[in-house]
DNA sequence: AACGAAACGTTGGTGAGACCAACGATAACC
DNA sequence: GGTTATCGTTGGTCTCACCAACGTTTCGTT
C-alpha cells in the first residue's frame, strides 16, 4: 500500500505547504532548544531582543517578540533564575522592571544563535543559496504585507 | 516611537518567517472556515480526502490527513450530524466504519474549496504568478525532503 | 483450530501555546 | 486632582496535537 498520500486538494496549497514547512522548522528548533537547556523558542527571542535593545521593561520585550505580558513574566523569571538576565525595579518608573542581559546571557545567546542557525541549514538543505535568498525575500514580502511590519535591512549596522 | 521592531536576529530567519507566514495563512483560512460554518480546517481536509478516495475507514482518513484517530472520530461525528457524510458499519470488516461523502457533502466541499482558494489569493497577493509557482515549488521540495512524502504531480488526472 | 498480536473506533485525559481578565501599584493626562 | 492608562503578576480559558486504555474484531502463525 502506497504511503497514503495527502489529498490532492491540499498538496499544492500554499497555506498547507507553509504549515508543513513551518512545523518542520519548529520541530528542528525545538529539538535544539531542548538540548541547549531551554523549553522553547521564546527564550531565544527574549534574549535576542534584550541583547539588541539593551535594558528595557518586560512589556516592551513582549511587544517586540509578540509575547503576552503574562508569558514574558514566566520566561523572564526562569531566565533570571538561570543567571542569564537581571531584573531590577526601574528607579525612573516604578511600575517597570528593568531587565538587562548578563555576560552569561550573552554567551548563552551566542550558543543558541548557533543552534538556530544550524536548524535553518537543516531546514533549507534542499535549496541552493540563491533559492534560499529568493524564498526568504518572498516570505519577507508576505509577512510585511499582512502585518505592516518593516523587516527590510534599512540599516543593517 | 517606531513600531517596536522584531529582533534583527529573527527577522530574516527562515523558520521565523515561515512561522509568521503560516500563521497568517491559518488565520485567513480559519476566518473563512468559521463563516462557512465549520470549526477548523480538518473538516475541509477530511471532506477532501473522502471525496478523492471514496468510501473508506476513519483510521485511513486520519492517516491521509495527519489526524489522530480520536480527533477523526469527533470531526466525522460532527460532519455526519450535518449530513455531509454517512457512517455505516463495514460488512467486510466489522471493526471498521465505512465513511462516504454525501451529495450535500460534495456541494459543501465545493464551497469550502472556493473559500480556501480565496485565502491563498489573499495570502500570496504580494507575489507575482511566477513567484507563487517558485515559492510553492521550493516549499514542496522542503516538505518532501523532511517528510518523505511524494507531493509531485506524477498523475494530475 | 487455536491463540497471541494487531487494527478498529471510542472515551477520556495530558501538555503546550496563545490568549484574556483582573488585581494592586504607579504614572500620565487634562 | 481626579480620571485614565500602563506595569507586572496571578490565575484562569481555549484550541491543538497527542497518548492510553478499553472492548471488539481480524490477522498471522503455528
Amino acid at each position: 500500500m502506497d504511503p497514503l498520500s495527502t489529498p490532492a486538494r491540499l498538496r499544492r496549497r500554499a497555506t498547507w505547504l507553509l504549515g508543513q514547512s513551518s512545523n518542520q522548522g519548529h520541530r528542528l528548533i525545538s529539538e535544539r532548544m531542548h538540548t541547549a537547556g531551554v523549553a522553547n523558542r521564546s527564550y531565544y527571542s527574549l534574549l535576542a531582543a534584550l541583547s539588541e535593545v539593551g535594558a528595557t521593561s518586560q512589556a516592551d520585550l513582549g511587544r517586540r517578540v509578540g509575547l503576552d505580558r503574562s508569558d514574558v513574566t514566566a520566561v523572564v523569571t526562569d531566565l533570571e533564575a538561570k543567571g542569564y538576565l537581571e531584573r531590577t525595579a526601574d528607579p525612573a518608573d516604578r511600575r517597570r522592571n528593568l531587565v538587562r542581559i548578563t555576560v552569561e546571557g550573552e554567551k548563552f545567546l551566542v550558543l543558541l544563535d548557533a543552534e538556530v542557525g544550524a536548524a535553518q541549514e537543516d531546514l533549507l538543505s534542499p535549496l541552493s543559496p540563491q533559492e534560499r535568498e529568493q524564498l526568504i525575500g518572498m516570505l519577507v514580502r508576505i509577512v510585511e504585507h499582512h502585518t505592516g511590519l518593516r523587516l527590510s535591512d534599512t540599516t543593517e549596522r
